[in-house]
DNA sequence: TATAATACATCGTTATACAATGTATTATAT
DNA sequence: ATATAATACATTGTATAACGATGTATTATA
């Protein structure tokens, strides 16, 4: 019983999940700007947190195309890190042009956020 | 050379515009309910008053599926007004799902908001 | 010794904004 | 008078991007 307490609890109908994943398309690149903006991440390294740092939950099916996306753009630039041990690590890092597009959508989404209530 | 600067200073580069359209689709349901809860409108008049009121400019190939789906997932109802002349309008009211569903999101948006800096 | 976690990546499906197009009526400008 | 724009509805095809599924490889844990 307490199961399906706590499922219900956290459960959304079909159209707010369905909003969820559209709203995240445009919440996304910015956050994964912000994100990057305080310290480098690898891909797998950024899932954990956006989960953490902005409560977004994302796959990997999402994260490395538009992590390539963003590259292909210049808004980001990558290193690969080799391990002592294990897979090497592609480390990403905002460039200028990420910072510049960054400010903007940021001064967009505020502007457009006053408008909610 | 007026023009160029004018131009230039309303000019997004392909990122940004592709990233406003990917935000509005998140955004978009969220103030058509806005605008609804505010006064009910027919689909032509919601497309002015988006533009006036959130600075959003929506074509009628998303604003009336965007009703038609509202409608269906019942967050919507819908009434046929006769005019003395003209084309019938179809006003568009707010349910009491459409309204939990509202605040919902509202909410959601908010906390989601608070997270950028 | 199997399973989970870490770490990369791609592919097919689905949802949705948008341009283009269509129909019909009324107002306005030439 | 007549073309054009504005009003008002609607549909169709295309493009974008999240997501689930799947794949490869390494290391840690049960």
């Amino acid at each position: 019983m307490y199961y399906i307490f706590n499922y219900l609890r956290f459960m959304k109908n079909e159209f707010l999940r369905n909003w969820d994943t559209q709203l995240k398309k445009g919440l996304l690149p910015l956050f994964v700007l912000q994100a990057l903006k305080k310290k480098e991440c690898y891909g797998y390294e950024l899932i954990q947190e956006l989960k953490s740092s902005f409560g977004m939950e994302v796959t990997e099916g999402t994260i490395y195309p538009l992590l390539i996306r963003l590259m292909k753009e210049g808004l980001l630039v990558h290193k690969w890190v080799e391990q002592s041990s294990g897979i090497p690590r592609k480390y990403y890092f905002i460039s200028e042009t990420g910072e510049i597009n960054f400010n903007e959508m940021k001064k967009n989404i505020e502007e457009t956020l006053l408008k909610v209530n």
